[in-house]
DNA sequence: ATAGGGTTAG
């Protein structure tokens, strides 16, 4: 930096400053590079008597590379007052910075302009046009942008594929990918393969993400943290905890993300004090948790049953770290509570907080009473979850189920009746498997594949061999508004059996077969996933 | 004359 002012000085002194060319060198070299800063650019660029495009672009290159997009905007906007008209190079910052601010009418009518100049069939403006229409959750327009390409870069896959991932479109980001290597047109580029990889988390496809992991290593000398990461978090949601806990030690740059990942799986593998260990290793590091990390910790103590140490960690997020708790925190401190039945404490802990208490909150506290079969404090949550108008058939299975742990029939009755009289019904579930490093879905009674008869005929094969070992189909969970004879068709070709059944035809004998279970809007956002998964095999 | 787009958890 002091440099830079010494060449300003210098060329000042000896009359350059009329050249326009050194001026602009400089004003780049102060804007994007790392030894300037904006403030200073700025300074620069009010010298200079007449900018051109050429200024105008670096400038709002380095605030969009500084994400302080308010500014770039309006510099752009001062650039068209003045005359300046934009060009190719303009426009991927601009808007860079619309998508930053999740702007995207003004990105619309952007690009109406772009189109109207003539720079609609620039690379990179395209690109940026389909990162842009993503952040902003327009994936329809991210979409058509793509299609109109006659030429694609890597950047404008990965750039589609992240659009898919923002809004938690996993399976297509897959087929996104898929359609790429159909193409040929791909090297090895970490960027695509963070979007792909995160695919593979959420989906469960673990031999598809253990495949791009061994590419990455037979292609490329070393991974970076975000990739080591997102490949970390792969293998420990996709079940497979040792070879996360692999690559997570042998992991040189650690930081606050690696952390958390690996504290939230081990919590979710149930090794709740080998999580709580990680956490004071990480505060060793000087790593300052923040309130994902939080999140973690406090669950570790939910599955472990840790109910001091959760309270403990509790007061600390809030004082030590001053951290504001989200509603998820809370709804796991109440969890923790409502497992060693402390429900006086959760109730004064529900008065306290800071947001009015959701239905998860509330839920948690039903599922607790249930588990201790303590009516009292189900009674009461189950008229405060009515009273929210809970349209959630699952509050009404555990309902029921309670009234008839404490044989309350005539309650249990009353509660399975709301449930015809409302329409409730049981959320449709989504089932994925895994076969050949190709994911397939099924979803109940599902006959689209060609050999669907192959597969029901298969189930029949499996049902035999299970009533031949004395299995007797259990449907007391199930809350269809339906007789017991739909209810058994219902179960028999469940998406997880069609799954399961599929996979068996297509796979050797030893071979492990995991089934992702997703409910609820499954193409929407990742947060209404709710996985379970199977392993069967290689028994 | 000078230059550019895509990146991880909850």
């Amino acid at each position: 930096m002091e440099d830079l002012k010494q060449i300003h000085g210098q060329m000042y002194k000896l009359g350059l400053y009329c050249d326009s060319f050194c001026v602009s060198n400089l004003l780049a070299t102060c804007a994007i590079s790392n030894w300037g800063n904006m403030d200073y650019a700025s300074l620069v660029f009010s010298q200079i008597d007449d900018p051109g495009t050429f200024e105008f672009n670096t400038m709002i290159r380095g605030h969009s590379k500084d994400s302080d997009f308010e500014s770039a905007l309006k510099l752009y906007d001062e650039m068209l007052e003045r005359g300046n008209s934009p060009d190719n190079f303009t426009y991927p910052f601009v808007f860079k910075a619309c998508a930053g601010l999740g702007l995207m009418k003004l990105g619309r009518s952007i690009h109406g302009q772009v189109c109207k100049f003539g720079f609609s069939d620039d690379l990179f403006v395209q690109n940026s046009l389909i990162n842009m229409y993503g952040k902003c959750g327009n994936i329809v327009d991210s979409c058509a942008v793509f299609k109109g390409m006659e030429q694609k870069s890597v950047a404008t896959w990965s750039a589609l594929v992240a659009a898919h991932a923002n809004l938690g479109m996993w399976w297509e980001c897959l087929e996104i990918f898929g359609d790429m290597m159909e193409m040929g047109s791909w090297r090895a580029e970490e960027s695509i393969l963070v979007g792909v990889i995160s695919a593979c988390t959420h989906l469960g496809a673990l031999d598809l993400g253990t495949s791009i992991h061994g590419y990455l290593m037979r292609n490329l000398s070393g991974l970076n943290v975000v990739v080591e990461t997102s490949l970390i978090d792969m293998y420990i949601k996709c079940g497979s905890m040792q070879k996360g806990l692999g690559l997570f030690d042998k992991m040189k740059a650690k930081n606050r993300l690696s952390y958390s990942v690996m504290i939230s799986g081990l919590a979710m593998h149930g090794h709740g004090h080998e999580a709580l260990l990680l956490f004071s290793e990480m505060l060793d590091q000087g790593i300052e948790p923040d309130d994902v990390v939080y999140l973690g910790v406090l669950s570790a103590c939910r599955h472990a049953g840790l109910a001091e140490e959760g309270l403990e960690l509790f007061e600390k997020l809030r004082h030590e770290n001053k951290i504001q708790p989200t509603v998820q925190h809370y709804g796991c401190i109440l969890d923790l509570l409502g497992r060693a039945a402390m429900f006086d404490e959760a109730f004064d802990l529900i008065e306290k907080m800071s947001m009015p208490p959701n239905e998860v909150v509330w839920r948690s506290l039903l599922s607790a009473a249930r588990i201790h079969c303590n009516l009292e404090v189900g009674d009461k949550v189950a008229k405060i979850l009515m009273q929210l108008g809970s349209d959630n058939a699952g509050d009404y299975v555990m309902m029921s189920n309670l009234y008839a742990r404490a044989q309350k029939w005539t309650d249990a009755a009353s509660v399975r009746s709301m449930v015809s009289n409302r329409g409730l019904d049981q959320a449709a579930g989504l089932s994925l498997v895994e076969v050949k490093r190709k994911m397939y879905r099924f979803v109940s009674q599902d006959r689209s594949r060609s050999n669907w008869e192959e597969i029901y005929e298969m189930i029949r094969q499996m049902e035999w061999q299970l009533k031949f070992e004395g299995y007797v189909a259990d449907t007391s969970e199930v809350l269809h508004n339906v007789d017991e004879e739909e209810k058994k068709q219902r179960l028999r070709y469940h998406s997880q059996k069609l799954a399961l059944a599929f996979a068996l035809l297509l796979t050797p004998e030893h071979t492990t077969i995991r089934i992702d279970y997703c409910i609820g809007p499954w193409s929407a956002k990742a947060a209404n996933f709710q996985h379970l998964q199977y392993e069967v095999g290689p028994e």
